[in-house]
DNA sequence: CAGGCAATGTTGACAGCGGCCACATTCCGT
DNA sequence: ACGGAATGTGGCCGCTGTCAACATTGCCTG
């Protein structure tokens, strides 16, 4: 199940796994996926990687702890989608090709809630980030992993922002506190669509929803 | 604790409590109070009640099931502070009082969700609204109680929205789905300032962003 | 008015969970 | 080589949700 091994590769181990911190993160994303924050159980991330269920505590506090770190990475993979569905935007002229970077992200975002539900639910699930998930665990290294440290939702959202101001599509006056807005909205219309009354909507009309969102923001932005 | 008594109005009670599902709604409502969804427990609630911990059963099929009469009680909450805000602005031109009310609606929204978070987060809990919490249990009555029967934040705001239109300060055709967009954004907001990374905003800047949302979403209709 | 049935509440049990404790094993620096 | 630090194990407790069996009461019917 889990892609995590430890570092003789093998799916045998001794005493030591090697590399519990993170095969339990990876269990926990599992969980978390089908069944939101309340699935991020201790005893079955552990069961997961295959490790007694105590093992837990060498590495994560307590349970609250362990989705904290969950959650942390439930952003980034929100973050990642966001970031990959703006560049793959191929427009030449530079003030439509803001705009559509900037829906692109929207539409990421309300996707992602959409598709991984329960990623969505945790990533929001009232944790405090965790603390020791967000810059590499080794500053002297030579980061061939990858430059962005730990992405984030806002700073995506913020950078389509800055990118419409560049280009003269968003006066720079309104540009302050434009994050705000664009971002509960998107948020909003996500959370409405998973656990608020718009739950039942039809297909279609979900379609129509979130094009007039996106359309308001783009609006209320001209 | 409890505003909630059996019929014979003691505390004393006798094999029958007489009003125990009323009880373990309002007892699942305090809990919510401070503790959010996952503090709606059945075993609690049903101490709270003074009453063994099976008859919950009698009521409510499970805890997912008390837990949505809960959330439908929150949801109702909400409404109440929105209706009853909404009727407090005496402004006596029309127009700016259509939008002055539209405005009250949106701020009753994000206070609710800051002064009663619990609640907030209970409202929204994925739980699908219950059954047999919607219509008065006695329709006969003379409904002196009230004619709304279970009030719904969707209603008030679309009735926000209409008065908007009748008083001319809203075209027509931007009616259509304009609910999807006013909702988002403070719901939205809302739940980034609870549980999203605006948790940390200090209260200016709070302030500053609640503003910023309801100005656009004033901006968006305009 | 009496009997009986349905509604309602209780007791007991079980498995799963989070969180402690003491203990076992392994890694690594000296 | 050795000894402490890091890591993993097993046992235990109280809590929770849920089921099954039983007890009590209200109320309808005859």
């Amino acid at each position: 199940m889990s892609q995590v091994e430890n570092p003789r590769g093998g799916a045998e181990r001794g005493y030591h796994h090697g590399n519990l911190r993170e095969a339990l993160v990876a269990a926990g994303m599992e969980l978390a996926r089908t069944g939101g924050p309340n699935a991020v159980v201790l005893r079955a991330a552990s069961r997961h990687a295959g490790v007694s269920h105590n093992a837990v505590y060498r590495h994560f506090a307590n349970q609250e702890d362990l989705l904290a770190a969950v959650a942390q990475r439930c952003l980034t993979q929100l973050s990642e989608l966001m970031i990959e569905r703006m560049e793959r935007i191929a427009i030449r002229r530079r003030v439509p090709r803001a705009s559509a970077r900037l829906g692109a992200v929207g539409r990421a975002y309300i996707d992602f809630a959409r598709s991984e539900p329960g990623w969505f639910r945790t990533a929001f699930s009232s944790a405090r980030p965790h603390p020791a998930d967000g810059p590499a665990p080794e500053p002297p290294t030579s980061d061939a992993t990858g430059a962005a440290p730990v992405p984030n939702p806002y700073d995506v959202l913020s950078a389509a922002l800055d990118e419409l101001v560049e280009v003269g599509a968003l006066a720079r006056e309104r540009r302050n506190g434009a994050e705000y807005a664009a971002w509960s909205a998107v948020h909003g219309l996500s959370s409405l669509l998973l656990d608020g009354p718009l739950r039942e909507l039809p297909e279609p009309e979900i379609e129509r929803a979130i094009d007039i969102v996106l359309g308001a923001i783009a609006r209320s932005l001209a």
